[in-house]
DNA sequence: AATGAATGAGCATTCATTCAT
DNA sequence: TATGAATGAATGCTCATTCAT
């Protein structure tokens, strides 16, 4: 019954179509900027089509959100995957590829989106939970290659420091970015047994 | 303490309460809930008077974003110099303080308004510049008590601690905030005169 | 008693039901709010049953209308037969209770529909002819118990006490009511045969 | 200060005019039918202009009913100053006269939005005070002519010949409106000394 | 026969901004 | 200088109705 492979009239396919379109509208003008006459027009879909399948502004939000959050979800666990092992050194200089992603392309889009995500998910309890989600992936995947407290110290300078490098006109060079990773990543010989 | 004899009638007192009730609403409502109209209802002003000494929307947003900056900049030169000396695991805890305000206070109205700034100056090439002062005067502090390199990873750390424990809905624990401060401080015997 | 024999997933069945939800919405929320989903929720049923069934809004409003003018009748017609001679006095007494029934009661939903009825029927020339038949159908329950001109004087008072006590903040009392209804009930010596 | 005879550039007037077009558009397609776009229409004014001076819809629809009810009052008390004395038959015929007014002259619409106010004040509190206020207006103009008693039930009458004589195909004919109220109007020596 | 999906029109309301005074 | 008035554009959202299945 469930047809193997939806193609032509499929309902979800629109409703994936409007829930990437207002991420890419996201990634463009911010939650703020994000209405349903936006959404329909980059999705190229009538405005009733946008309140049909999202009523309201926070589900389209909700969604688009969720969208990007799992999609990074599935794109770090490849990453992992992909690299076993790493040593501190590399990891420092492979995190630093990771945050300061070229102007305008794809993965700058993304964090931004994620940025806006916390950001909404400081007013909308309901995001609260997709921000937690999102933050707890990026532990585990740093924790494949470091201890938990290293980790968790690690994760915080990368978000801070994707901050910083999006809203700055002079972002954070190459070099501070690794040398702040392989400052928290370098094993701390003073630090025995930490939990 | 102020100006020498601006008192009644003072324009510039005027214009101090609308960028004060700006500050106040974006605490409250976020850079997207600003409106002319509700700043003029916080300041207690007539709605022509907010267009009148600031123009546009964004002129209220900057000088918010501004006068929110500045204080943070003045608190922060007077922490320090209440405190010339401090041990990493001194500095560690009084970080953790400063990052895990309880919800509902003044530091925490703060910490949302630096947030907003932030994410503001994604789109407004404007307040990059009031970002990055705050940023820096940061650094500055931090590097009162220890090397620039730890200072870096510390500050990036901190902000990403702040956005974290602001947009969940169980923000991390003191422990775990003091942990990863630790973490950062305590000085690395491993890493010797890196830049 | 109704029909013969539908009885498992019967359509009329469905319609009545719509129907009546549809009564119970004009009751709740006037004509005004009176919408194909908010009388799908109220049935129970999918949004396309109402539709299907009623193609219009004013279907819907003509069968909830038509319904409660039906209803009325059979329950005014039973309360005749129950009560074969009244005195003027007893007469205006009960009437009074007709006219004053407890806030959120039964009757008073009845009520408040007829009044809307009469309203519908302002401006939708379909449902004039239900509205007269309603008003007929009381006239011919009041000359029961009084002559034909004083029968169609009370029916006008009654129906102008009920629109008072409707609308009113502080609705006529049973003794206002009642001592209206005794006036125009009581013979009038002075007026002989009056046609 | 406050100018003699407003007439140019006068905000009060324009005021006037939007709550004119107000009671228009209710007197023709109902509160029902009542938009701030139809009334900007109505009054040809920017739809700004309606929302800036009455911010809501509730706002309209009371601004126009209240307007409705003054212009009636002053009208019911001119109406009774011209006629100091009559006797109950004179009474009853020119009663009779002012409700049956013409199909489609000024004095119908009158009834109408009275109707419609009546029915609006079932669901908005607010609009109740005005709605007693027209009630007691008409009983007090009544009271002229006869005892208190008689007044109520001459008024609750008029009300339901007039909501009749709106609603139905067919309404009642002059000569049974004359008799109804005369009916009514008639003293009744059975009865002495109501209250 | 029955219904979920779809859509275009419309609505109340808010707002930044302009302007006359 | 200061401000109430004004307005046009836009927003989120609702809905009657149509249609493909």
């Amino acid at each position: 019954m469930a047809a193997a492979e939806p193609r032509r009239r499929d309902p979800a396919r629109r409703i994936e179509e409007i829930a990437a379109a207002s991420e890419r509208v996201i990634a463009e003008r911010g939650v703020e900027g994000l209405t349903h006459r936006a959404v329909a027009a980059e999705a190229g879909v009538p405005l009733g089509a946008t309140t049909y399948h999202f009523a309201t502004k926070d589900d389209l939000i909700a969604a688009a959100l969720r969208r990007s959050v799992d999609r990074f979800a599935a794109y770090l666990d490849a990453w992992v995957e992909r690299r076993p092992e790493l040593t501190p050194e590399q990891h420092a200089v492979l995190l630093a590829d990771a945050v300061l992603p070229p102007l305008g392309g794809p993965e700058r889009a993304q964090q931004v989106v994620d940025l806006e995500l916390y950001l909404a998910a400081l007013r909308r309890p309901t995001l609260r939970h997709i921000a937690e989600e999102h933050q707890a992936h990026i532990l585990r995947a740093l924790a494949h290659y470091t201890d938990p407290d290293t980790a968790a110290a690690a994760g915080a300078a990368l978000m801070g420091v994707s901050l910083r490098s999006l809203a700055s006109e002079s972002p954070p060079s190459r070099a501070e970015v690794e040398t702040i990773l392989r400052r928290i990543l370098t094993p701390n010989p003073a630090l025995t047994g930490t939990s």
